[in-house]
DNA sequence: AATGGGAATCGAAGCGCTTCGATGAATATC
DNA sequence: GATATTCATCGAAGCGCTTCGATTCCCATT
């Protein structure tokens, strides 16, 4: 494989000269230009991702930190990953992917200290979230994709949630419904446990539905099937006059329409569903189609990917905070509330 | 931070000698050993990633090559991604995803000529891959997660589609189904624009049926809901004697469920179908749960990834297939024939 | 004609590691 | 007791690049 140095001696310059040709961090004539241009050609010439790396102290690295226990195969993140990567390569970028869970174990600090990474995406954000303070002391520019309690002092990409939530409220408002459930995915842990997105959903959705005049109950279920199944069960007996319910949990949506049914309300004459930060592939999987509000994660994962790249040069830049809309989809389960009940 | 040099010089040893305590390449003493480990530890030291790679060649980083919009958000492909990433960091790798559509943009060959990745899983596969040509060019050592025409040459890790069919077919034989059809995602492009998987699948599903003495047609959709439900109108109307489908298209099964519910056939009663190569994400979303018969994508992508990173030392290595069985999950989606139709 | 200032290029010093041959000390061989 | 072996360690030469002065050449100033 030719070197630098092979296409130097061809093009008859010097080594650096070949370099800055290559770079263009100095003037250089159009005439060697065109000379090492050729060299490069005929050598078939690569540059060495290491060597240069090494040498630049950039790797052109970025880490996507996705800790893999807590989101398992989630469709939404799965998404993410394709749109973060996607950016990554546009922006000539690697994208490596970290799914460690543990930051106790000692791999990630580690992996901030090889030299690799020039910067990572901090994904699955908790509200008080060990990995900043791990790439902070790293000295590794981060940006997140969620956000942290004090979030406002780091680059970070996030759903818009009041904007989501208020598309979701206003859609059941309109439909004429007065008591819906949410129903969000292991919802004590998630709110004590930290889960940044949960803690402030929950707040924006009692804002909103009050706001709305809706009585707003809420609800966790298992990341399951059954454990939406098993949700349903207690709800409709709890809480017979509840018509419609915002469900928050890719994996128990299915339970929860098939627990209705079970249950004898039909969806959506019955009883209305609709699915919050649910990708479209688990939208159209189920029966009735779901409807949406939800934001597009791969725009999500593009745009934390583009903060984070553009940001690596200039450290001193005020850090930045992006909410990504959310739309709403209309499908099959949601309509008006029944006249009477 | 700590180079080698400064840990070299509290332990009061050669560069060199720090460097073999730590590689192991060469014994040294334990008492050397131990002296250079408490340096390291005083000083904080982690070796730089990149110089190691550039003196070494070896980069410890391998790609996944897993071309978008091929694939765009395939659930099993999610989840096989997670698989090699998690064995990869096992044993000390690092996972580039790489997720560039396009061999001919000439990218693919600049990845593997910037000396970045030790090896790749390709993805995706094809029955005559381009990919194979490139990687094998640039000398980069390669792990097919599917299969070529002649991958009997090259490492690969696919899974057992003889063994899932006649599970898939045992089943529906068992139950009594005469006449069944199989959905694939788009058939004829996917037969002769060649991924492998279809090609081979489809001759297995041909022969299983025959000995199972069923007649078995074949159909493709759209890898859409809308894609599914469109198929089951016509073969509910052009072939109403089929009881039973064989899907293999996530994004449409859901579509096909709805269609037979729209017709009249109620699944499992009057109809049965499995899911072939679903997730388990996918089939508890429907409704009824899909009864499946899928090997476990996480451990497609564990085994890949273990066989490319143990086989990156030996490149006389004689090359190694490996098919991954499937389990048959009976859900709530098949059932006994009808007694008479 | 002497001077200053750019623009284009060169040379050399790293970047932080691996690896190979050489060296010296300790042990085994006859 | 001299020679051959082995074991542990050292020194130096890279790996292929970036980057920082220094240098050269040319043209505009005075």
């Amino acid at each position: 494989m030719a070197t630098m140095a092979d296409v130097a001696k061809r093009a008859g310059v010097s080594l650096s000269t070949v370099s800055y040709a290559l770079s263009g961090e100095r003037p250089i004539s159009e005439a060697t230009r065109e000379r090492v241009r050729r060299a490069m050609e005929e050598l078939d010439y690569a540059p060495n991702a290491l060597a240069r790396g090494l040498a630049s102290r950039r790797s052109s690295i970025i880490a996507l930190l996705l800790p893999t226990s807590e989101t398992d195969t989630d469709p939404f993140m799965s998404e993410l990953i394709f749109g973060a990567t996607e950016q990554a390569q546009r922006s000539s970028y690697h994208l490596l992917l970290w799914t460690d869970p543990s930051v106790e174990s000692g791999r990630l600090v580690e992996l901030t200290r090889q030299g690799l990474i020039d910067g990572a995406l901090v994904a699955a954000v908790r509200l008080d979230d060990p990995r900043v303070g791990v790439l902070g002391e790293a000295g590794i520019p981060f940006t997140l994709v969620g956000r942290t309690a004090d979030c406002h002092l780091v680059d970070h990409v996030d759903a818009d949630h009041e904007q989501a939530v208020e598309l979701t409220i206003g859609h059941l408002a309109e439909l004429g419904h007065r008591r819906v459930a949410f129903i969000g995915a292991d919802l004590d842990e998630s709110l004590s446990g930290g889960f940044g997105i949960m803690v402030r959903l929950v707040e924006e959705l009692r804002a909103a539905a009050e706001a709305a005049g809706i009585q707003l109950s809420l609800h966790g279920a298992e990341r399951s099937s059954e454990g939406g199944r098993s949700l349903i069960r207690h709800l409709v007996e709890a809480a017979p006059d509840v018509t419609a319910a915002i469900v928050m949990n890719d994996l128990a949506v299915g339970g929860v329409l098939a627990g209705l049914e079970a249950a004898g309300r039909s969806v959506p004459h019955d009883f209305s569903v609709v699915g919050l930060l649910a990708t479209s592939l688990v939208a159209e999987l189920t029966s009735p189609r779901l409807t949406t509000v939800t934001p597009s994660p791969t725009r999500i994962g593009q745009r934390a990917a583009e903060l984070l790249i553009t940001g690596l040069g200039r450290s001193d830049r005020a850090p930045i905070g992006e909410l990504v809309g959310a739309a709403l989809t209309i499908r099959e389960s949601t309509a008006r509330r029944a006249s009477t009940s």
